[in-house]
DNA sequence: CTGTTAGCGCCTTCAT
DNA sequence: ATGAAGGCGCTAACAG
């Protein structure tokens, strides 16, 4: 391993005292301007880079936040996550990204990677690890932002950013109810999934209000991918072929339901209707077009970041919740 | 700030010194089963995690590595990074994430931050950055794995993997060739891409030994995006209608040719053609779906993590260069 | 098997 | 404006 030049090396070199070499690095003010430009052609000579280790070590701040998603891979993550990055970025943080592949051990792992790391904040969007795991976790966080799930208590350093499900669910029922549908079928997600248990909460609700009690044994939960919606789609419409409406738990899953209708030869949206969720860029771009609940993606990035870059400079963000409202986007498959 | 738990914390309390404490957290053997699971029984009970940052302070390696991507957005991108983490979790590393944005300065700006960071290792996927900046960039790191470029010099503490473009455009030429085609065009993608380059010297070279030189000014570079591609496609199209094949960039610039043509009222492949490049799942998901060279991405990730932690064990991968064949996956795009 | 000593590279505090 | 002392939390190397 090759030998690091540290402040010392510099300090040697330039004649002066370490001190005088860490304020000209850090362009504290309390240095004359000519040992200042001295140092730092020293500096750039020798190659010196401060050590953020050794910084971290003494200031116990790291300027470095995790993120921790279910799948990076999946096009609603990835672009939070560039909404994420980019104001990190912006604020000079570092960003580790851990992945929870849809595995809660895994998940508890990165997490606890990210303790040791020592992250002065971290974003949280864990739709299905048990609250009292999570409660554990965020207590041991210096700041978290979690996104897409409620708490059933308010922590100081913790804020929330989520999208509200139940109302979406609303907005997609209710356009489905106009279109004269009373078959309505629905593709929940993974059950734990909070997300996934307001909208079937929603739906539910929304079933029974509007007298149409048959759709409560319409819903199916499945994998939040394009398979996902595929395998559904057929547990679906075999067991219920009057089914003429599809509620999707996301844009993957709507596409998994459209190859799924194809397959049994029902033609979208003359036969049966779906509407998806998230208007991922994809959506636009099928054929039929996707009818979507649009959420601005990269926005919530941006904002989950922000706030949790104003609890890490000591604000206390307001709201606590900042929630967002998602729009049905209307295209083809449920015009 | 809470006050953290340190090893002189647990070390009192368990009436030993820090010494032991540290091996028995660190679970070595020279220590008695009693007394480890006295210790650790404290460990739990005061919640005491290792200072990630004061061990790498004193050991000298972070278990960190930094990957480099243009844009994390970008789903071939995206899945790249999910084959990185995981490799990287399977090996106890974490991940910092750092996206270009097309954006030379702040690239190199996260590059720095990763070598503040005292990251162990970096992947960089840097198409952009100029060559000299990149080889100051690698003699700064421990170990680096370039993706999707070549070096003109073999560095020990580097490997490279990449997608061998010139192989892939002549694919896709000979097939265009194969189907009748006289007027092949193509979207570049940005000029200072060595990908590009590759390409548009394959591209050239092909025009020539075909005898086919009218293509060499069919060439038009474009942003690898869609809207890259759409904008592309109205260039190319408006000033030489003859066209009837279109040779992408990447499935992105594809699908904003499909667009472009549509647009332009050119039915797609009955007036003109095209081929992508990557086959990122939404090649498969167009209508039509789209003709595209395929490279295994999440293989690519895994491979450049793998060699990366090999790097990392002090082994000596062999060979210097992993080099993938792209395959022509023909779909309705260009049968 | 356990403890002691000596830093890792830097910043904070206090002197000068 | 500059320097000296002390310590952040941990582990490597050596004793015992």
């Amino acid at each position: 391993m090759i030998k690091r030049v540290t402040l010392a090396d510099v300090a040697r070199q330039a004649g002066v005292s370490m001190q005088t070499v860490s304020r000209a690095v850090r362009d504290k003010d309390d240095i004359s301007t000519e040992t200042r430009e001295r140092i730092m052609a020293i500096v750039n000579e020798l190659g010196y880079r401060p050590s953020g280790i050794a910084r971290s070590l003494v200031t116990q701040r790291t300027t470095t936040v995790g993120l921790m998603v279910p799948d990076i891979a999946n096009p609603f993550f990835s672009e939070i996550a560039r909404g994420v990055e980019d104001t990190a970025y912006a604020h000079a943080y570092s960003l580790f990204l851990c992945n929870a592949a849809e595995d809660i051990e895994r998940e508890k792992a990165a997490l606890n990677s990210l303790l040791e790391k020592q992250v002065d904040g971290v974003i949280i969007c864990s739709p299905r690890l048990p609250m009292t795991d999570l409660f554990a976790y965020l207590e041991q966080f210096y700041y978290a932002v979690v996104f897409n799930r409620d708490l059933s208590e308010d922590i100081d350093k913790v804020r929330l950013i989520y999208v509200d499900d139940q109302e979406g669910t609303r907005l997609a029922w209710d356009h489905f109810v106009q279109l004269g549908h009373q078959k309505i079928g629905m593709l929940a997600g993974p059950v734990q999934s909070w997300s996934s248990q307001q909208r079937v909460a929603s739906f539910r609700a929304a079933c029974t209000s509007a007298g149409l009690d048959g759709c409560l044994e319409l819903i199916e939960h499945c994998m939040p991918t394009i398979a996902g919606g595929l395998e559904g789609t057929e547990r679906l419409l075999s067991d219920h072929p009057e089914i003429t409406a599809i509620l999707a738990f996301n844009d993957l899953v709507a596409i998994g339901a459209l190859r799924g209708c194809q397959n049994l030869g029902r033609r979208v949206p003359q036969d049966i209707e779906i509407i998806g969720s998230d208007d991922i860029p994809l959506a636009s771009l099928m054929t039929p077009p996707l009818t979507s609940l649009h959420v601005p993606h990269r926005t919530l990035g941006v904002t989950v970041m922000q706030s949790l870059i104003q609890l890490l400079n000591g604000e206390k963000p307001d709201p606590y919740r900042i929630i967002f409202h998602p729009e049905l986007t209307l295209r083809c498959s449920a015009p």
